[in-house]
Parts: C-alpha cells; structure tokens; sequence
RNA sequence: GGUCCCGUAGCUCAGUUGGAUAGAGCGACAGCCUUCUAAGCUGUAGGCCUUUGGUUCGAAUCCAAACGGGAUCACCA
C-alpha cells in the first residue's frame, strides 16, 4: 500500500545523484511508536553514491519527495533514518477504497491447486490435544490459502489398518461381552480405545508371567500368547476372513462415528477421505518400476530398499522380504493417488515434526523416481504438544483427550459467562451456542497463536486464559462493536466517509487504519508462511487497536461526519475481526 | 554417535526475513465503570536476547564453535 513510495524514492535519487536503484532493493519500514511518522526509508545505502553522510542524504531525499509526492505531509530525519507522515487525506482514502469493496479480502484466484492433509488418525484410539493442534492448524492452513487465492482441498489419511486396530479387536473379543456404543454409553472412538488400553494390560501381565517363568524380555514379548492372537489376526485379516473382516469393519464404524463426532464439535472437515487399507497395495506398482529403472535395489531375502547415503541419509527399507509394503511403500502409492485424482501443483502434509526424517526420504524417493509432483510435496512440520511432565503418550494414559479438553472448556466458558451475567436475554439454544464459541474459541486461539514449528507447552494445572491475547479478547472486541452498531441503527446513523470535508485522523484513529489496510499483507504472509499464527497474531494487533481507541473516543457521541467516519471503522474492524477468526476457524457471536 | 529442530522478562510467547532505546499476554503492584459491553483501558516493576568468536555503517536476526533441551536414525505407523 505504501511500496508506491519506493519508486518515488528511486525517482528522487536518480534526480539527486544520478544513480539509478532498484525500487524493490529500497528498505520501507513502520517508523517505530517513539519517533514521529508513518513509515521509514533506512538511507544508509544510500550515502555510497550519495557522497555525503547519512543525514544530509537523508535530508536531500525528504525535501526532492516533498516536492514529488502531493500526499506526502512531511518528513524528519534522526540520523540514517528518513520518516516520513502522508497527509489524513491520503489515509483516509485508501480506507475508503477497502470500506466500498463488498469483500475484506479482494486477493484475485491464481490457478494453483493445493491439496492440504490433515488429522489423518489411527483407528484404535480417540483424538488426544496433539491431534487437536493437527486438525486445527490443518483446518485454518486450508482456509488461509484457499483465502489468499488457492484451490485447496482438504484430504484426510485414515489409518484404518495394521496391527494396531487388531490389538483392539482382540480385546474386544475377550473381555467385551458383546458390548457396544449404545450398550456401553460412550462414543465408538472411546470405546475402542479402552480396548486398546486393555489388551496392552494384559499383554503386560503376560510378558511378566513369562518373564517370572525364566523367559528373557525379549522372548516374553515376542512370546505372549495375545501378541500372537493379534499377529495371527492381521495374516487373516489381509488373507480376506470373512469373520475378521466382518468385526473389522463394525469396530471401525463405531470409530469414524466418534470421530465425525469431534471433527464436527471442532468444526473441520474434508472434501477426500483416503483410506489406507485401500491404498497400501498401490505403492507397489512403484517399487516395481523403480527396480525396473535402478532406482532401488533388492537384497538376497528380497528385500527392496533405496540407498540414500549420498544424500546424507541412509539406506531404507521400501518393501518387506515376504512382499508387504511398509509405512513409505504406502505413501509412495498415496502420493501418485492424490495426483491422479486431483491433479495437484502442491501436497501439503501437515504432519509433526517427528516425521521430518520419513518425509525428507519419501520425496527423495519422489524425485528419483521422476514423479512430476515430487517438488510439490512439502511436509510442513509442526511442533508437539507437551505437558509438563513431557511428551503425551496414549497407552501410558498421558494424554489429554480431545472431547474431554472441548467440554472442559465450554464449561468454563458457562461459568465466567454466568458469573459476569452476561447471558441475559438469550435463549436456551443461544446460551449453548454462545458457550461453544467462546470455549472453543479459547481453545482454538491458544493452540494456534503459536507459532506451528514450534513445540508448544500445555499445562492442564493452569486453565486456559479468556482474558488478555486471547480468542475471547477478540471476539469480545467484536461484540463489542456489534453493539455500537445495533444502537445506530435504532438511531439511524450511517457509516460513512466523506472526503470532501477535510478532517483530522488522531492518533487513535490512524493506528487503527494502518492496522485495519494491512489484511491482505498478512493473509498473504500467513499463506506463504503456512502459519496461522500470524493471523491470529493481526486479529489481536487489530483487537487492541480498537479497544484503545474505543476508551478515548466515543463513536456515538460524535457529530456529523465524524460519527460517520467512526462507524465505518467500527463496522469495518468488525468485519476484519470476523473475517480473521473465521480464518483460523473460530466463531465470532454477535452478543457475548 | 550421525542428521535435524530449539534456546528472548518469573511463566507462555511475538519480534515485519540485517535497522533506531528488544515487545505482548499472564502473574505482581497502582489507577479507571452516573458516559457506545470493565472478557476492557492506562501506568509501574521485571532483560548479559544461553556463551564465545566472526561477517559490516549496524546483529536477537546471518556464519562458526561451545553449552543446554528436544526429535529422529525399525522388515511399527
């Protein structure tokens, strides 16, 4: 918005000294609060051609943009730095320009199709917190580059077989009695996963049993009678039994049902649904053809694996000695799949930061292949959740479970609603809709307003805040303004700006300007980046912005076209703010 | 041990890709509700940006090393 001045600096140094720059190479900051100024031109390169010090150059440019540039108000110098004011008028016309456009967001499609997979869970357990910062950040990534002009869909990756979910059927057939969601009275995800922790139970016993008969650790676990049972179901499971197949799939039902449970209650969703156990032959087609093209190589047991040790990795194993494919072969045959069925320029997997090392092979392998969306896969990596006592692991029963921590923090949302009586007048429906979107809007707001490469920390001793740089400070801001503007509209004002009539921005004022026309930017930013961090990081910059103006200047008390001005940037911070939470997938209520 | 990530206020985190006197929130302390919603606003205290060297007009930011923390290196996924 203001790289206009860039040229205007270049054209100044040209008429000065004769030098010709680049226009792009010019360093334009935000002048920092303590010095006068909107923006700042660093004029230190500058003084090589220049011949002079910094602030007679400094100077020289301020006075050849004066008379260029009409919407410059004026400038000052302190040592190699050049701020420079432009006018109200200028300001006030460009937030003219953005307040007549029917859409916050005027960002133009390009062509590119982004496949972006997220939550991609395994069948055997309920979502923990970890999968909660997934599913999040998956979410709002896929709404943020769909936001700065992408074609995106949103796939999900099911881990639906292996070993795993048979330690869950196993256990189900021994202990369950029968037993079923409804029977039991609990979500299929949460059943299930009880069955998982009860066979890892009684395999522990198992191996104790074994080990106090004089068995070694290693032969005990290798040697416990369930190990095997579950072992011999996962032959009879890929050789096609109907029984197993039939319990498979039931168990699997009761999942997805819990899932789509939480995914809903989180508010993601996806347009493809992969499964693996529908994918993880396909893979082998590939390996086959990069035998055939010497990319891999197979050892006596016949074995296939790639060597990676000039890459400075090490030799990995794509296939199995008896012809079953491993975690990669799947992938491998996922990722042509994904490209077969949509045709994508980039596949964003959003996956933690433990698989940096499977997903630097797997488009390694990609490009070795020849595959032409190897350079498209790009595995952005995010940090874990830890809790105080480290990392979270489920059969050790250190998680913190995603359904628990929702409820939990609706329920704290109801108690601060209630005790600051801020829920009158609304109905039953409308008080539990407004405790959803202020809990989960905490929630959401704290895992994603961090920075997502970075591990993160949660401590579930210290609630989660609702007060200060948080999701509720920002969706209370906009109720806030939802108000003023309900009010003016009884009184029929309207929101407007009129330029004609020349008037002042103060200080209150300006900020809020600057902070509202830097959308954009920072959609574009938070594209580039893959971070919704930085979304959530404007939303609160624009948040406070308000508040503070808020507490200075009153909005309906203003006259004439003042109170004009000030609606139209009431209404249209509240519509940034809107626009920003819904961006990293959070509810803005109108009343809270 | 190899490879990769991280180290900023008591705590949790920003820091515009190399610019001015390093910023928020929480916690602590002191103020502000007859005036548009106090989930708010204003102020005070709190820092060897882990350390050492290098690059230059200029470094929290780039490079190197050391120290500290984490991840990963399965015929698991």
């Amino acid at each position: 918005m203001l790289s206009f001045l860039k040229n205007e600096v270049a054209a100044a140094a040209q008429t000065l000294f004769g030098q010709t720059i680049d226009a792009n190479a010019i360093q334009l900051n935000p002048t920092p609060p303590e010095f006068k100024g909107d923006c700042t031109i660093v004029v230190f390169p500058f003084t090589k051609f220049s011949k002079l010090g910094p602030e007679p150059t400094a100077t020289a440019i301020g006075n050849q943009l004066m008379l260029q540039v009409p919407t410059l108000a004026e400038f000052n110098v302190v040592k190699g730095f050049l701020n420079l004011t432009l006018t109200d008028h200028f300001w006030l016309n460009q937030f003219q320009t953005k307040f007549n456009q029917e859409k916050v967001n005027n960002i133009s499609p390009n062509n590119k199709r982004v496949m972006v997979e997220y939550s991609s869970p395994n069948t055997n357990k309920p979502l923990h917190l970890g999968h909660v910062r997934n599913n999040l950040l998956g979410h709002a990534i896929a709404e943020i580059l769909q936001a700065a002009g992408n074609h995106v869909i949103k796939a999900n990756l099911i881990n639906d077989r292996g070993i795993h979910i048979c330690k869950s059927m196993i256990a189900w057939q021994k202990f369950g009695n029968g037993e079923t969601p409804s029977t039991a009275h609990l979500k299929g995800d949460h059943l299930v996963g009880k069955y998982y922790v009860l066979f890892d139970q009684a395999y522990k016993k198992e191996i104790a049993q074994l080990m106090s008969e004089g068995k070694s650790e290693d032969e005990a676990k290798a040697q416990a009678p369930i190990i095997l049972e579950a072992q011999n179901m996962l032959r009879d499971w890929e050789d096609g039994n109907e029984a197993v197949l039939s319990l498979w799939k039931t168990m699997n039902e009761w999942v997805y049902a819990g899932f789509n449970e939480t995914y809903a209650k989180m508010g993601v969703s996806f347009d493809k649904m992969y499964y693996e156990s529908q994918t993880y032959l396909l893979g082998k087609d590939i390996i086959k053809e990069g035998l055939d093209a010497g990319v891999f190589f197979q050892k006596p047991d016949n074995s296939v694996w790639i060597d990676l040790t000039a890459d400075g990795l090490d030799q990995k194993l794509v296939q199995r000695s008896d012809g079953t494919s491993v975690y990669i072969t799947q992938d491998i045959g996922t990722a042509q799949k994904k490209y077969d069925d949509f045709n994508i320029d980039q596949s964003i997997y959003v996956v933690g930061n433990e698989q940096d090392y499977h997903f630097k092979v797997l488009q390694l392998i990609c490009k070795k292949l020849n595959k032409p969306y190897a350079e498209g896969i790009y595995h952005m990596s995010y940090g874990m959740v830890e809790l105080p006592t480290g990392k979270m692991k489920s059969r050790e029963g250190t998680v913190v479970d995603a359904d628990d921590l929702m409820k939990e923090m609706i329920e704290s949302a109801k108690t601060i609603t209630e005790s600051a009586g801020k829920d009158q007048g609304f109905s039953e429906q409308e008080k539990s809709e407004l405790y959803n979107d202020i809990g989960l809007g905490a929630l959401k707001f704290f895992l994603l307003k961090i920075d997502p490469k970075k591990k993160m920390l949660f401590n579930p001793e210290e609630s989660i805040d609702f007060h200060g740089f948080t999701g509720p400070f920002v969706q209370y801001t906009h109720a806030r303004i939802q108000s003023i503007l309900r009010k003016a509209t009884e009184e029929n004002s309207h929101a407007t700006i009129n330029l004609s009539e020349t008037h002042s921005l103060n200080n209150e004022e300006k900020e809020l300007v600057m902070a509202l026309l830097q959308l954009n930017n920072k959609i574009k930013e938070a594209a580039d980046n893959l971070s919704p961090a930085i979304i959530a990081n404007y939303a609160y910059q624009v948040a406070k912005s308000f508040n503070t103006f808020y507490a200075e200047h009153s909005v309906l008390k203003a006259e004439n076209t003042q109170k004009e001005f000030r609606l139209a940037l009431a209404t249209y911070t509240a519509k940034v703010l809107k626009y920003t939470l819904h961006l990293i997938g959070i509810h803005a209520p109108n009343k809270m």
